[in-house]
DNA sequence: CGCGTTCCTCATAAGAGGAACGCGGTGCGTTATT
């Protein structure tokens, strides 16, 4: 297939079926490539059409189109979206939704073209085999920084969508997310085994937001200042805060002071989250005060404020949720209300560790066994959740110790090591986890406490060089940042390093007396290059 | 990790001081009971 003749079939049925006039580059290149067959990542921000990149070739390629997506309501408001236009029907097949076996008939016989589902959906063998036999077209991964953020903790189902992708015949793959640094992009075109990967990156600069940073001792007088600020911004706010308690609090002091403000998290009953929902697409709240339960899907242009009242666990989570403000263009602000004490809340929550007991016993029964479990036998023995088992074995196949068969059961890789060795590799393996979530907060703790140029960290830190100063921070306003020297010394930007102690890693940026590097064992640190001079610390390779 | 609460100790007593304890985010799916 020619690209000239697929870019004039992709333009026409962005038109005729969509509405779309125009495609821009991007999206066209992604779209393409996966016409000729290739694998693709695409990081685009929200609003921006990253949805037409599967739907549009989806028309075009012989067979329906898998979409993986992580929220029951997002998936219903996609189908919704695609049931307007006349592009072939869309189901999503989940828990909440009745006639799962109807959907996934009328996949099957040709009848719907977009099938979506979430990634424990995927986890049930018997529903792969049902798609297998629809031969899908297209894979389409959306929100994919779920891969990384939750598949080894929270969702283990999300590091089992590679395995998926295969027994689906590894059709073109499409993973789509609006945030992602190179690591992370690194990490879900492994985790997903992406071929001949085409990677689209566009748009990570949103020189509309002021980013700011205020510093407090006491948490008396950082809740009072939030409240005094949010209380007298105009326009439509979000408040982020750590805990569902302190969602409530905040909420009611708002409300005093006679702002019209609900609070969201995962606590509330689903009907309340609804209604929440629908007040602030309603344009009836002045502000949503909320966990970070708040956000996803969320495409509301007129946002023009984004405080929050403690840090997230990541420059990634906080990129993600300011993000949200200002989509229009106009002017919005991004503030961060800091104590330092509030990153000790993400300390705890990054620090679970490995289970090493029932890692021990998966694996002894597994290798004691000598042949094929069956998952559920497996589980029914070892009596643990199904997201504990698979959180298990993922570990466990990760230290080359158990494979998993296309039916979903275990057995011992023959050759592999032996269950305590097993153990202590998986053990390693979520040690060098935890410390890459660490050096994410320490890494948030420097956003916070940066005197150079906000914008330039945020953006060097997702790999975007950014020699200057904004000039729309704190920082660059009160002119204590720097203009960065420009040299191309022997650690610039995105320079392959190694560290005496600390191993390989990457070059994320360098300010005139630092650099910060993100080491794949350790995660990110940032050394004095004075230290790295005179005890040699660093060298190139 | 940091915060708020509870309980213990001391010993004129009450109330101060401190140790010990519990709590904290994100969603899927399934299942038993109204």
């Amino acid at each position: 297939m020619g690209n000239g003749s697929g870019t004039g079939r992709l333009r026409e049925v962005a038109r005729e079926v969509f509405g779309w006039e125009d495609l821009r580059d991007g999206q066209l290149e992604a779209m393409r490539h996966l016409l000729d067959g290739g694998d693709a990542l695409v990081v685009m921000p929200t609003g921006s059409g990253k949805s037409a990149v599967y739907q549009v070739p989806a028309l075009l390629l012989d067979g329906p189109t898998v979409v993986v997506s992580p929220l029951i309501a997002l998936q219903r408001d996609q189908v919704a979206g695609l049931a307007e236009a006349d592009a072939g029907g869309a189901v999503a097949v989940n828990s909440a939704q009745s006639g799962g076996e109807a959907s996934l008939e009328a996949v099957r016989a040709g009848r719907t073209e977009f099938v979506f589902l979430s990634p424990e959906q995927l986890a049930k063998p018997e529903t792969v085999d049902r798609l297998r036999a629809a031969k899908p077209s297209l894979i389409a991964i959306d929100e994919a920084h779920c891969v990384s953020a939750w598949g080894h903790d929270f969702r283990p189902d999300y590091l089992r969508l590679g395995q998926v992708v295969e027994r689906l015949g590894h059709p073109p793959v499409v993973a789509l997310t609006a945030t992602a640094t190179p690591a992370v992009r690194e990490e879900i075109t492994a985790s997903l085994g992406l071929r001949d990967v085409l990677h689209v990156v566009r748009g990570f600069d949103r020189p509309n937001l002021d980013l700011e940073v205020r510093r407090f001792v006491t948490d008396e007088d950082l809740r009072r200042a939030l409240v005094e600020d949010a209380a007298s911004r105009t326009g439509l706010g979000l408040v982020y805060v750590a805990t569902r308690r302190a969602a409530e609090e905040y909420a009611e002091a708002l409300r005093e002071s006679g702002r019209r403000v609900e609070p969201y998290h995962a606590g509330l009953k689903a009907a309340d989250r609804h209604r929440v929902h629908e007040m602030f697409r309603d344009d009836e709240l002045d502000a949503v005060v909320a966990t970070s339960a708040f956000g996803m899907g969320i495409d509301k242009p007129d946002v023009r404020f984004v405080l929050h009242a403690a840090p997230p666990e990541s420059p990634d989570s906080y990129y993600q949720e300011i993000g949200r403000a200002g989509r229009d263009g106009d002017p919005a602000a991004a503030v961060l209300f800091y104590r330092p004490e509030d990153l000790g809340l993400r300390r705890f929550f990054a620090g679970g560790r490995a289970d090493e007991e029932l890692l021990l016993r998966a694996a002894t029964l597994i290798c004691e066994h000598g042949g094929t479990v069956p998952a559920r036998e497996l589980r029914e023995v070892l009596d643990v959740s199904a997201t504990r088992l698979t959180r298990a074995v993922n570990l466990l196949e990760r230290a080359g110790a158990v494979e998993v068969t296309a039916e979903g059961d275990l057995r011992a890789v023959s050759g592999g090591p032996g269950p305590e060795s097993a153990v202590e590799t998986a053990v390693e393996l979520e040690e060098t986890r935890r410390r890459i979530d660490d050096s994410r907060i320490d890494m948030m703790r420097a956003y916070a406490e940066t005197t150079g140029c906000r914008r330039r960290f945020l953006l060097e830190y997702f790999g975007e060089p950014y020699e200057r100063a904004c000039g729309n921070c704190d920082t660059c306003r009160a002119g204590v940042a720097e203009a960065p020297e420009v040299d191309d010394g022997p650690f610039a930007m995105h320079a392959r390093v190694r560290h005496s102690a600390w191993g390989p890693g990457t070059v994320m940026s360098r300010e005139n007396d630092r650099v910060t590097v993100l080491f794949e064992e350790v995660g990110y640190k940032t050394l004095s290059l004075e230290a790295v001079e005179r005890d040699h610390l660093l060298v190139a390779g």
